[in-house]
DNA sequence: TAGGTTATTGGACTTTGGGCTAATAAGCCG
DNA sequence: CGGCTTATTAGCCCAAAGTCCAATAACCTA
């Protein structure tokens, strides 16, 4: 079930520490969702729910970076704040280059903690932000028939009708009017808008 | 003296190490450029050169880390590969987060070592090309007249001539002659790749 | 098979944008 | 002061784009 409020996600399977850090957390007014494998927590998030991911490292049978090697196969980009025990450097470096938001060496201070799930948090809002504007905007070229986009395609790289006409073997008058429907269903009140929108999803994709 | 070759810089205050790094990159057939100490660096090293940098943490006077910071802080994002001979991992994540390349621990091994040259030798050369394309499209901005930027930036939301000429107090036909004149500086064939050359800069800067 | 979507085209008309020449005026520099 | 850049405006013409209405044909689905 999905919250208004962002959630973190605990994942730890030492229930002692697993039990501190929800109190811990909870008692400074976070929601939180505690899970004892990574299984669980890959089984049971919701990719919709804002929030963070504070992931134990070293776990049986999957490491924490498996976790994130995971959610990033999958396009869920969660900010992960890892904990580790023991963590060497090349674990780190190999974490953080995967987008990770920070790594925490136990024991975990609080404000470093707390620290770390506020840049997490914002992190989240922002990409949730920008994804969500992504998802408008390819939701609106979903609507096109397929010629739509392909004059579209044309449109943004500043062909002229007649130019595109020709290329897809018709009459500018056609091109006109698969243009205009294109403006429309895309919402775009301008060449110029239409330009930006197809450069924040690449449309070449 | 730029070189085309794209050239290594080393730093390091240890000059057993120094001179070791150094041979063992020139044998591979590397430029390199090496420096005993980061004041050293920080003024004799050459903006416009291709390469990366191989950079000691600890040393005394200033650290690397200092080093990078001055750096990004000059908005030369040379690419840089941490060397240190006990690196914690707070430290590791800060160098990571500021962009450096990768964070290797002493002693080590040749291929890590050229890994990393690989990986820090390639990002500068995409550097290098999205920056050389950004200043091309600031030298054709830098020669609009404040007028012609004017009204360059109200093309570029998409508005009518006659809208900008009314924002702008005159009429349609001056704006006609400003935007023709900032096309033509701009090289923009089409008002699409005006607007994405307007992106790639963040007009609004 | 009837109806909806999609793709196509035509015609008429308006608005917008761009290219050309030309003229005026203000401000700056040597 | 004379020449240069910049900013402004005018008129004319054409090309391009957008807006109506209207019609045909293919295709898929209920």
């Amino acid at each position: 079930m999905t919250t208004r409020e962002p959630t973190i996600c605990l994942v730890d399977d030492e229930p002692s520490v697993l039990r501190a850090l929800d109190r811990l957390l909870r008692s400074a007014g976070y929601c939180v969702a505690a899970f004892a494998c990574p299984e669980a927590f890959l089984s049971g998030y919701d990719r919709e729910q804002a929030g963070c991911l504070l992931l134990d490292l070293t776990m049986p049978g999957m490491s924490g970076m498996d976790v994130q090697q995971r959610l990033n196969e999958v396009g869920a980009h969660l900010p992960i704040v890892f904990l580790s025990g023991y963590g060497d450097i090349p674990t780190t470096v190999r974490a953080i280059k995967y987008g990770a938001v920070d790594f925490l060496t136990k024991p975990v201070s609080e404000e470093a903690l707390f620290a770390a799930v506020r840049e997490a948090l914002a992190k989240n809002a922002a990409d949730r932000l920008s994804s969500a504007e992504r998802a408008l905007i390819q939701r609106r070229l979903a609507s096109l028939t397929p010629r739509e986009l392909e004059v579209l395609k044309h449109v943004v790289t500043g062909k002229l009708n007649k130019q595109i006409a020709a290329e897809l073997g018709t009459v500018e008058k056609t091109i006109k009017v698969h243009r205009a429907r294109a403006m429309q269903k895309m919402q775009a009140k301008s060449l110029a808008e239409l330009v930006r929108m197809t450069e924040r999803v690449g449309l070449g994709s």
